[in-house]
DNA sequence: CTGTTAGCGCTTTCAT
DNA sequence: ATGAAAGCGCTAACAG
């Protein structure tokens, strides 16, 4: 039923050896044998058995990926890439979503590891120091994605937060916006607390005086965008900022549509919204919404091409990939 | 540097033979074995091979899974059921995006099969019939998803898209449309076949004179909706439906957007707007969208957990389970 | 209940 | 350039 190395071997008339170096180094053999073999493999149709080639290379044709909450469809783009990537080096994806849950991201790395992968990518959850150093230990490389590895202990590719933040901030500051709100969190998420202090910075060089509050949220979903509206929309007018800067664009959304239900406030004439990471959905919103777009894609493909580096070159120093930010300005913050 | 299950046979005092019994058979090894070997296991920090294991025992803890489109949020539901359900086993699953492309599609379906995985879940696109029955010749069960398998050579999980296609219109109609039109397609795939199909009975049912016209879409994505929406616009006032159904979320909410910028047309007094999926932006797109949902989570859990039973009792006949769709009523059809 | 051991399918020396 | 053979880490069959 299942086709062996051997029966390959027997139908070419050939030694397994033989086969094996047709499949993993063609130029060492004869063109008459690659020839004679793979007429063979295609006869047959055999694939070959990669939990043997795992057992006695020792190398993994897997590479684990983690992602903090698939909810988000910036993660879908940085997974996307990563799967560009790893394609093209004939590898596959093992996919994990930890849905903002610390158990279950443990979960998933307990099983990349015993899945012996080739190395992780991981979009982190709170501190995965102990987890990280784990997998180190067990021969298993890590890159953070979307996440600054602040100590450089490990590699990461992410995108340079604090420069959002900035951008988004200088951005409404120019539109004339001066009483501004930050809604995110948690801010244990080094994303979230990154933007903000970004848009802090900016707020101190404006050379004027620039209001800057925080509104928290529990997490990052449009359901938590949508409860932190209602509570701006319950203040009385004067109390409101004129200006959000969402910690992204999933709570922008529901930011957008608690304020704008029933034509109560208008986007962007009495405030001004502002996402981050540029969603397909961002420029589709009721007002199309202006966002600090992140090259997911390049995130995903650069992360995936840097673990299997490490891998290659165990002594390898760790390294920070960081992306810059892009201002995209639609309808949500028109002057 | 990596810990084997010798080494714990070792520092536990037993043999090899009892470790591994005390990870597969633990009622079959005396109380006292398990505690010292479960000790010995803590203190060395030991994981299991995986590829060994695979290897010997011939049976694998992946499964894979393919998606025709992972920009479609619907998609991610599935796979987080079906995460869920594998976590519960033990099991990862492998991803592919095949993104409406034929190549990629095949490229996973062999990847997985030389992962040699337990079985595979599939959201198809187009025909898939012969890399199916050769992942089966090769002992890999597959579970088609969001497909219904018309032929009942495959086991699927899905929903009952006529029953929705049926629905949407029923709706349409009772509400008061009379020129409705279908945004979709391809019509090659067989959930936007399907659900035409079920608009066009319930048209049929009505016992009155309805108009149901098909406008084309190339994919399912926002900027088809958006694309066919101003095709639409572009027609004069009267030669324009009253309602609209999308082949999906996607597609109901880019044609919102064209729809609507600048108010252009009013959603949904003059034109009503139906979708399909339900997914988390239909509840927060400009106009709350109606829409069919499909329950995302539950076809995935239940697709895995097909597939694991398939493994399980090879023998078992190919089972199509349906699920009954369910209308969703906002703003967008609101009488 | 425990230990010994064959062997899963493959890659990789080492001879030839 | 090719073949023979060892052995990756584990499970399961068997003997004790």
């Amino acid at each position: 039923m299942v086709v062996r190395i051997r029966d390959v071997a027997q139908l070419a008339g050939v030694s397994v050896g033989t086969v094996s170096n047709v499949l993993n180094r063609p130029d060492e053999v004869s063109p008459e044998s690659v020839e004679r073999v793979s007429r063979a493999i295609d006869e047959l149709g055999y694939v070959r058995n990669d939990a043997a080639r795992q057992l006695r290379a020792g190398i993994s044709t897997t590479v684990g990926f983690v992602v903090l909450n698939s909810q988000n469809p910036f993660y879908n783009d940085v997974v996307r890439g990563a799967q560009d990537e790893a394609a093209a080096h004939g590898i596959a994806i093992l996919y994990g979503d930890a849905d903002e849950d610390f158990a279950r991201q443990k979960l998933y790395l307990d099983l990349f590891q015993q899945q012996q992968v080739r190395g992780v990518l991981l979009a982190p959850y709170g501190d995965v120091l102990a987890d990280l150093r784990r997998l180190r230990r067990s021969g298993i490389a890590t890159v953070l994605v979307d996440r600054f590895s602040a100590d450089s202990e490990f590699s990461s590719v992410s995108l340079d937060s604090v420069a959002g933040g900035r951008l988004a901030m200088e951005h409404l500051i120019e539109t004339g916006r001066r009483r501004v709100a930050f809604v995110g969190g948690p801010f244990q998420l080094r994303q979230v607390s990154d933007r903000l202090a970004g848009a802090r910075v900016a707020a101190e060089d404006a050379g004027m005086p620039i209001d800057l509050e925080v509104v928290p949220t529990e997490g990052m979903l449009l359901e938590d965008g949508l409860e932190a509206g209602e509570r701006i929309l319950a203040r009385p007018k004067r109390q409101r900022p004129d200006a959000l800067i969402a910690a992204n664009d999933l709570i922008a959304i529901g930011l957008m549509q608690a304020l704008t239900v029933d034509g109560r406030l208008l986007v962007p004439h009495e405030m001004a919204l502002i996402g981050f990471d540029d969603i397909p959905f961002a420029a589709a919103a009721a007002v199309p919404l202006t966002s600090i777009r992140q090259p997911g894609r390049q995130i995903g493909r650069t992360a995936l091409r840097t673990v299997l580096e490490e891998v290659e070159d165990p002594t390898s120093l760790p390294r920070q990939t960081v992306f810059p930010p892009e201002l995209v300005v639609r309808r949500s913050t028109a002057g």
